[in-house]
DNA sequence: AGCATAAATAATAA
DNA sequence: TTATTATTTATGCT
């Protein structure tokens, strides 16, 4: 649960002196980074759908060459090729899974007792609006006037707790707003090079080593450009393919039902929700799509597109835009920043100190899901693309140079898996038996007591509410 | 773990029985954490610039593939210059860095206070990386400001020192950098002869061909290498030898390297976990870790690569088994996963169910990064292999194909997140003021009365504090 | 041989 | 955009 994400400190300043440019605006505070795992994300199922066809059909050997595979070196080559899979649009929405979502749903609404909380503010605006810029969190709202009492407004009606809570705590008063950036800290100092560099390596040796060979980053690497030029070449064809399944959720499978008990629940949450935030769901889009979508929201890339596979030969194309053009670039993205190692909050964190604010992790996640408007994404993609082309040259030169470019780095090891000792799980469960949520004093007093990193103990405690919420879940299932 | 646990109900353990033992030996654990970070560096710029100039977009066509591929050859010529940071090692400059780096560094252990966990002490561990700025990891102290008060705030009740330590070491504020790179060093030209690139390709095939292709993958292929021998070098030179690298480089003895470099893992390992686990043991194996090289601990891929790429142009093999041909399977193999949308999970279970238990998630994660041992791989390769090539043909047949393949899972879809109504969150927000960690019994009432799931309101909870958190987290740094 | 879970990353509500 | 939730990956462990 909770992710983790964040955290980050800011520090400002950076000790080296990396030349750096400005970063002025600097991510914000943001995590992070991560390491370069790359993870995948299948959630969605990638159709394939196709598209027109076309005739690039170069690519097509590789399926013969899959065959041959067994080596590698021919997978590179059709690898993506194949697929061009096209995905199928929808992906989010099809709600079969909703299970959980119910609250909002409607069910929730409906019944009963939430009726009668008092109707209070909303909450939420509360949080940090965060303004356009970037850096600077501001608080809430209100501190955007002069000082920040900040807490109480924080506060607010519903509460927004935090404010309150930190008034609470001592200490906590301070004033909300950072900046992150203050400033601009840099220094960009040069660095030095030869020592510095010489401490990494010796500390880092092993590591590295290890993260080279093995590591995600080398392999896929690698890939990396052959994929890349075929991206572009099916990124035209779209392909051919073959249906899309349509909605292969099909339930068939069922199977699992995983989680759900209520199944019916969901389903109808499902429905109710997607057709509210959706509005329009792709389908209904197709013909006309665009005028009719909704009005007030702008229709999505990924929305207009559903449609648009069928099986005509041509593009989709709204304002002039050809949706399938920058799917297929979405698509080829992040098998690009996969095959660099890259995240998407790195991607995000180097564009936004390139090329402005405006290129944080989720516009990055949004841009690879196509969860924006045509006009947004035809916008965006010639950044990317750029930025991409860059990274890809200078990871060839060296991964120094990639990382150079992209901040921070790429290689980064992970963490070290933590091992708690007997003693201090002891004191982590009965503390989570009473309270799965400590506040954030109650953690920096458990770090301290126990001597762990307050960082660790709050990824306990979010593991550890993971770890009851599965158990819960399973529980459920197996009970009816 | 805990005995007690229970109430509630949450379930919680319960179900593992986990139990573990307890190991009342273990010294305290404590975390090990850390690693290093290595923060990248910079020291060059790297400035290079680049930029695209054309950028294909997207329509390429063929044609452009051409163009890299016949890139490829050139490419080579740059591969490597770069890189190739010598370096010497000397680190510290810092203190801080210190710490980090030596690991003989022994002294940091005694130092504190470790009892129990980690040692926080070193303080180093927090900044980390952040190279440029962007990242940083957590905690932060931030120096940047000077002095920061915040900190205490950190502190608060229990103090986790490391704001406080922090502030108080001086200097710190810097330095925590580490270059990489540096690399600058280089001479490019003798090095990469270009010779030695195609004997590569020739050696290996897969290699050839993707390095034809891609060129980019050609050159990384290369490039890496230096890279970790360079490392290595480095690495070394601590202690003591440096020959291994050469050897390294050249093939036949690879296997010494390895080792050494398996030692050395190991070594950590060991060292780290008996001994003092936390401390960031990597380090300090490092020289002993040579000498002793580990018996022990069966050599993983990973760690027997490292040392082969070189220049040479053969292939490293182990036990007659084509090392380098095994990287590129498992290289190709994750992007051929994540080409398809799946997870290791989704892998493993399919996996599971067509060639018998033993391949857990577990399994194709360390199959990926070839943390296993030669035999090992080479024993699943095939099977991988083959399985992958299935997925992909019913994957171009439709995602339903391979859904069935699969065996359900991929489309399970995410849980929609839940939306709480204003009232809902006037009374969660109520009741957080009040108390930020609701019993067992008080979160049942709540999920009652407010309607939402049990797990909802928990995890509701567990966000909350961890907003708070962050909170605080952030004045701290900030606020200067 | 793998489970459990820490750590990390992606996706999403707001 | 940000904050927060959901998922996935990696790894310690006996």
């Amino acid at each position: 649960m909770d992710g983790d994400s964040n955290d980050e400190g800011t520090v400002t300043e950076s000790l080296n002196g990396e030349t750096k440019p400005d970063p002025a605006k600097l991510a914000q505070t943001a995590i992070i980074k991560q390491d370069v795992m790359l993870s995948a994300t299948s959630t969605q199922s990638p159709l394939a759908t196709v598209s027109s066809v076309f005739t690039m059909p170069n690519i097509s050997m590789p399926t013969v060459s899959l065959a041959n595979s067994g080596g590698l070196g021919g997978l590179t080559d059709h690898l993506f090729m194949s697929h061009i899979p096209a995905d199928p649009p929808n992906a989010h929405s099809n709600s079969v899974t909703d299970t959980h979502t119910d609250k909002s749903g409607l069910g929730s609404l409906a019944s009963p007792s939430q009726l009668f909380g008092q109707p209070q503010v909303a909450a939420p605006q509360f949080f940090l609006t965060g303004n356009g810029a970037q850096q600077f969190i501001s608080i809430p709202v209100s501190l955007g006037g002069g000082g920040n009492h900040q807490i109480q407004l924080l506060t607010t009606s519903n509460g927004q707790i935090i404010a309150t809570n930190l008034g609470g705590i001592p200490g906590l008063t301070q004033p909300l707003n950072l900046n992150l950036n203050s400033g601009s800290n840099q220094a960009h100092s040069s660095t030095t090079p030869s020592s510095s560099t010489s401490s990494l390596g010796l500390t880092n040796l092993p590591q590295l080593l290890t993260a080279a060979a093995a590591g995600a980053q080398g392999q896929i690497l690698a890939v990396g450009p052959q994929v890349l030029n075929q991206l572009s070449l099916s990124h035209n064809t779209t392909s051919s393919s073959s249906s899309h399944n349509s909605q292969s959720l099909t339930n068939g499978h069922l199977s699992q039902a995983t989680t759900q008990q209520t199944a019916a629940q969901s389903a109808v949450q499902s429905a109710v929700q997607s057709a509210i935030r959706n509005a329009q769901s792709a389908k209904i889009n197709n013909q006309s799509s665009v005028s009719t979508l909704s009005e007030g929201l702008p229709p999505s890339v990924s929305q207009l597109l559903p449609n648009t596979v069928g099986n005509s030969t041509e593009s989709t194309t709204v304002d002039g835009i050809n949706l399938d053009e920058i799917k297929e670039f979405a698509k080829q993205f992040k098998i690009r920043r996969l095959s660099l190692g890259l995240t998407q909050t790195q991607v995000g964190q180097a564009l936004s100190a390139t090329e402005g604010p405006a290129y944080s992790q989720s516009a990055i996640c949004r841009f690879e899901k196509l969860d924006i408007t045509p006009k947004s994404a035809q916008k965006i993609k010639p950044v990317l693309e750029r930025w991409m082309q860059e990274a890809e040259e200078r990871y060839k030169n060296g991964i120094q140079n990639l990382t150079d470019f992209i901040g921070s780095e790429p290689s980064k090891k992970r963490k070290r898996r933590t091992s708690f000792t007997p003693q201090a799980l002891e004191v982590l469960n009965n503390f989570f038996e009473r309270n799965t949520h400590p506040s954030g004093a109650e953690m920096t007093e458990l770090s301290d007591k126990l001597n762990y990193d307050r960082e660790v103990i709050r990824v306990w405690f979010c593991n550890k509410r993971q770890a009851l919420k599965n158990t819960i879940k399973k529980l459920k299932q197996e009970t009816p």
